[in-house]
DNA sequence: TGACTTTATGTAAGCGGTTACATATGCGCC
DNA sequence: GGCGCATATGTAACCGCTTACATAAAGTCA
């Protein structure tokens, strides 16, 4: 690195007494002291700069910026101007280093185009700013293997905890945070049984609920618009609640009315079309996500289809489309806002020392909305 | 903080002769001396200790994990398989310290829950990443002085340079740059007058040519749903452009058929239902983003309203559901993948010493689609 | 073969803060 | 007045890495 100056032996013996003396007796025009100091030839100012210029020792300084009782008014307010004029800032770094606290929160998510998650990361956001902790933000997209790069470095750059989604992680993530002991919460599942502390929807049930109520609604030709669950623990829980509550009646579903993909509206309608297309069509269709199922709606409209007269229609999230659209869309809808904040809450609370080690299971309700009805007779 | 051991004295002196020289002499089984590290009752292993049970000095380590080369085949595996047993993981902190090099970059947008700001912050980590540098992001929520603090926190973090997007910023957050030298962009603009580097959009020149093609299309009477133009210099800039291409021909627009507001669907509705309220309405409706559009072109479904013979409806911002509607809608593209990938290379380069100090204009294409046509004659 | 590179490693001084411990001063009270 | 204690400041040793400089060993070449 060719910035570092020539050796600086002697800087430290060379300084403090006479430049400080003089200072103190002197009492030079503040003005004077500062251009002196910027002309010195340092390239940035640092804590040494702002005491020697307010003619005080460094560990005053950083007293007067980390506990301002603890130094006199007269010193603390010297101290605040020349901070000012100097425009100095605090080196994260140093102060990382020196009290072993990087007051830094790591979150690996998989996407960050999914609103819901943009919710939850904005949340935590303000909810880690308001404690003076700082978000450091890595994305997955979806790949067990990347998490674990990603959580790694994170853990590299000082984060005291990491927030990731789902359960399911690559073993040597989970040998990796047990081994390090890094605090941890997986997000946006519910399941008590896995290893960490886990805080969000249980998705299993969430679902297993939603298509007991179609049931109820006397549906028993289901279709399944799901998303992939290669990689991707929630759809999986998601896809098993279905099962379970189909099962429980002893429904079966035809494999040709499951259809399964990835995201975005287009996806949705290919996959609906896909579902469709083996009569007599489901009367009822599960979304695995938001898009998909308004992509499923769309193209039902598109093919004439009668929503819910023929056919019922529901998602899972409540994105704000889906109350939109001129047949509003049954769905699941859990505060992703409040998986976000309660994340933050609890790890910034154990980090203080605060907080047993609790998982939270978050409020999954059904918005019953125009798109499901019962079945339709015969 | 209580973590701290007492003072250790000696600690350099005492430990590196002997120790070391017994090691390489002898060569122990590794996982003896791993065990005996380990109870040593040091917390975190440092790569101090990775020297030390390999029996190499502090430097060679820091040589074999930054630059291998650096280091004999024999070292290289003998620290690697250390690390890999020690399970260390270098200490970011520390090593900015002493580097004073973070690899990181900040970024402040206004929020994450817009879909192009989530997908150029997509694009801008993956490039990030890629080259080595890890995003450090914040939000502003469209509040000049919150952008203000949140930048000057990142750069305590040590970032080497700043993503903002828009060019209209707080003044104090303009001096702090200056002074303080820091690299940064503005982002989702594309004005070369204003100080500091831009990449994007033409916002101004976009809704220009939008204007333009809808006054080609023969229409007058022209409607505006605004997104508020408070805090957001890339709206006004768009209002400034509509206004100019009218007024080019002449044509004034109907205060009554102007209607602020900021986000969302539903807020797309109200504000359409007012726009329309006036008659005789506009043939013409242009809309701030891309969810007021959908919104306007929902509600003027619902309202009946045919469109394109009876109105056009345009908007900005080409997200998946505009092209999905069962009208698509005619709006501008512009690709913030590009945006944020143009944004991490540019500064990427400039902290590397290459690349030019160079705005870049961003490609805004003006995506014609069913929701608009010519003018209904009378 | 000896002076001169090159290559591999070690030594120790930083990086810019924090903080334990030492010191100095002022105050209350017997 | 002297003792104890609280308060305000200073001194300097760290934090865990990197790297300039020093050193030693192994080529290279006239």
């Amino acid at each position: 690195m060719k910035g570092r100056k020539q050796k600086q032996v002697g800087r430290k013996a060379a300084r403090p007494a006479n430049v400080r003396e003089a200072l103190v007796r002197a009492k030079p025009p503040l003005e004077l002291v500062l251009d002196k100091a910027d002309i010195e030839g340092r390239v940035n100012v640092g804590l040494r700069d702002v005491a020697r210029v307010a003619g005080v020792s460094t560990a005053t300084v950083s007293r007067a910026i980390n506990d301002p009782r603890l130094v006199s008014e007269e010193l603390r307010t010297r101290i605040d101007s020349v901070i000012r004029h100097l425009g100095w800032v605090p080196d994260g770094a140093a102060r990382a280093l020196a009290t072993r606290r990087s007051a830094t929160i790591g979150a690996v998510f998989p996407t960050l185009t999914h609103g819901d998650f943009a919710r939850a990361i904005q949340a935590l956001q303000d909810e880690l700013t308001q404690k003076g902790y700082t978000l450091l933000l890595a994305c997955s997209e979806y790949k067990p293997e990347q998490e674990y790069r990603q959580a790694r470095k994170l853990v590299e750059r000082g984060v005291e905890a990491l927030i990731l989604v789902g359960e399911a992680h690559a073993p040597e993530l989970t040998d990796f945070l047990l081994t390090r002991k890094v605090l941890y919460v997986n997000s946006f599942v519910y399941n008590p049984k896995t290893h960490g502390t886990c805080i969000g929807p249980d998705n299993r049930k969430a679902l297993y609920r939603l298509t007991k109520y179609l049931i109820d609604l006397g549906h028993t030709r289901f279709g399944l618009v799901a998303q992939s669950t290669l990689n991707n623990d929630r759809a999986q829980a998601r896809l098993q609640g279905v099962h379970d509550a189909l099962a429980e009646r002893g429904i079966a579903i035809q494999p040709s009315h499951v259809a399964e993909g990835y995201w975005g509206i287009n996806e949705g309608r290919q996959l609906f079309r896909r579902v469709v297309a083996n009569k007599p069509f489901p009367t009822a269709i599960i979304c695995g996500n938001a898009y998909l199922t308004v992509g499923a709606m769309l193209e039902s409209q598109a093919m004439g289809i009668r929503v819910p007269e023929q056919m019922s229609i529901v998602g899972y999230d409540d994105i704000e489309i889906m109350n939109e659209l001129p047949i509003p869309i049954t769905t699941v809808r859990v505060s992703s806002d409040e998986v976000g904040r309660r994340a933050a809450r609890f790890l910034v609370g154990r980090l203080d020392g605060q907080a047993p080690d609790m998982n939270f299971e978050c409020e999954a309700e059904i918005i019953a909305r125009a798109s499901s009805g019962p079945a339709p007779a015969g």
